[in-house]
RNA sequence: GAUCCACUAGCUCAGUCGGUAGAGCACUUGACUUUUAAUCAAGGGGUCCGGGGUUCAAGUCCCCGGUGGAUCACCA
């Protein structure tokens, strides 16, 4: 914005803005200025102090942060002074400071950066304090803070300027200390069940492992158009083949689609692939992986999500989408299983969600669990067997005469949190399946998935019998710290420039 | 992409029927040696998101545009 351009210069600056300059200024003068200084010995947080009063009391510190409030009291004078852990009272004294040292931290402003040095103790009125026997301004904040009671509200500028929203709201701080413990969580649970976590490569030739539209970008030195990937499926199945045997990723996706609550172009997820199990293994790890993240960030498996309340208890449900969907309409699709014509007589007495007229068996019964099923799913369900239509790369269900697959996904309060499938591994079926994707994405569809003859030679190299799992993490981080937004998990989310 | 809503001081928000732009916090000056949304007194601070129109007169009404939010659509 124009705004911000002219504020370098000490021309038409908001008052408030001058005055903290003139005192910068002031001070650089006066050879104090701040930014020369680069270390400082902070021996102390702010939690801790206040979490071990007993064993700090009387005890010297040094903590550092910023000034988040002040109230003066003449002589003496009050400050909250907030670091990463949290808040602290300084009590500063003109006694103990001397004149020229107490009416200098009169001087400063809220939102300078300051360490203090002094003992602990506690105020006649049970505030744990420090006094202020020394200090030093480790910067200046030259724009005045947020307002300190309602804190930054702006949603657009909470996302554009995150380190506003960060110092002044402090659960956002524990929303993004809660994403990196669930993160951390599904690390070790992984790691302690013999997973190797690896890394794939984010820009690919052939953009696989999903149907969704990439985004396109170009290597200069090569001249070759490249995309970035929107899903590593493929490589980490390269893994399997290679024999890794258990192996995972956590990493970037990027989707150039639509956004809302739930969407943003570029979203983290976890896939591990397992060697020697199956579609009810992954269902078992699924089960652990989001229970153990859910203890560990809040205590206790019954959480309520935005007033819903949800039981995370393993076992989750299990149901298939034939079953569901029976229950939902009364339509019993295992009694014409394959048979288009028939699944074609019942669209005309609903009223399905789709884009594109449908013709497939498999394609209505999608239709009728997506209209009819997915949003009224509250408690953790897992929906199994899905038509192979749209499974691509996941292993027909025996006795189902091709048209179903061992293919499962999770669902919590309507939302979906985590797909995976017993991974197919017959090159021949695999490459059949990608001429079928090809075949629709020449007849339009422009998300049907692209070949990856490679990724098939790779399979007639022999894969081991396979699970694999993908999960969401931004979706199940929103479900653990009860955020209704994508954007609220994610430390920048994607936004629009201001301006043109 | 569609619809609705929002955008006013650094921040949080009022602003009536179209008639000189308001409050709280923050800031400046002064008082105050245990406050904690400190208190008291005085003061300064505005591209009312941008552009156009109607009108004697627009923060307010109309049109176009921008950004965000919600819902829908899209999106396994």
């Amino acid at each position: 914005m124009s705004k911000n351009d002219a504020n370098t210069s000490t021309e038409n600056l908001p008052e408030q803005m001058q005055f903290r300059r003139d005192k910068l200024g002031a001070l650089r003068e006066s050879g104090e200025n701040p930014y020369l200084i680069t270390t400082c010995r902070v021996t102390a947080h702010a939690r801790e102090i206040v979490d071990n009063f007993e064993q700090f009391e009387e005890q010297e510190v040094t903590v550092a942060g910023r000034l988040m409030a002040r109230r003066g009291m003449g002589k003496v004078s009050f400050a909250d002074l907030s670091d990463k852990t949290g808040t602290i009272q300084i009590f500063s004294k003109q006694d103990q400071l001397g004149e020229t040292s107490y009416d200098a931290w009169k001087g400063l402003d809220v939102g300078d950066l300051v360490a203090v040095k002094g003992q602990v103790f506690k105020t006649r009125t049970g505030e744990i304090s420090i006094r202020n026997s020394e200090w030093q301004l480790h910067a200046k904040a030259l724009r005045p803070l947020p307002e300190k009671f309602h804190g930054l509200r702006d949603t657009d500028m909470r996302y554009r300027k995150r380190y506003l929203d960060l110092m002044t709201n402090t659960d956002v701080r524990e929303t993004f200390i809660d994403r990196s413990r669930i993160i951390r969580c599904i690390r070790k649970t992984l790691d302690d069940l013999g997973f190797l976590e690896v890394e794939t490569p984010l820009l690919n030739n052939i953009p696989g492992g999903a149907a969704a539209r990439p985004f396109i970008t170009h290597h200069q030195a090569l001249d070759l158009h490249l995309y970035l990937r929107i899903s590593p499926e493929l490589y980490l199945k390269r893994l399997i083949v290679g024999g890794l045997e258990r192996v995972y990723e956590i990493g970037r996706n990027f989707r150039n689609e639509g956004m809302s609550t739930k969407h943003n172009p570029e979203f983290t997820m976890m896939e591990l692939y397992q060697a020697y199990t199956d579609y009810h293994g992954m269902m078992e790890i699924t089960e652990k992986l989001v229970s153990e993240a859910c203890l560990h960030v809040k205590g206790t498996l019954s959480i309520t999500y935005q007033g819903t309340p949800l039981s995370l208890e393993p076992p989750f449900k299990r149901i298939t989408m034939i079953e569901a969907v029976k229950q939902a309409t009364g339509i019993n699709f295992a009694s014409f299983m394959g048979s288009d014509e028939e699944a074609k007589k019942h669209t005309k007495e609903l009223e399905l969600k789709s884009r594109t007229t449908l013709t497939k068996w498999g394609d209505i019964l999608n239709a009728c669990f997506e209209t009819y099923v997915e949003d009224k799913i509250t408690q953790p369900t897992f929906v199994i067997d899905y038509p192979i239509e749209d499974s691509p790369l996941a292993k027909v269900k025996p006795g189902t005469d091709g048209r179903l697959t061992e293919r499962f996904e999770l669902f919590i309060d309507g939302r979906e949190y985590g797909n995976a499938y017993t991974e197919l591994n017959d090159p021949d079926d695999q490459r059949r399946r990608f001429e079928h994707q090809r075949a629709m994405r020449e007849a339009g569809d422009e998300e049907a998935q692209l070949p990856d003859e490679d990724f098939v030679e790779a399979l007639e190299y022999g894969m081991p019998p396979t699970g694999g799992l993908g999960i969401g993490i931004d979706r199940l981080v929103m479900l653990l710290t009860d955020s209704p937004s994508i954007r609220d998990v994610l430390l920048f989310p994607t936004m629009k420039p201001l301006g043109f």
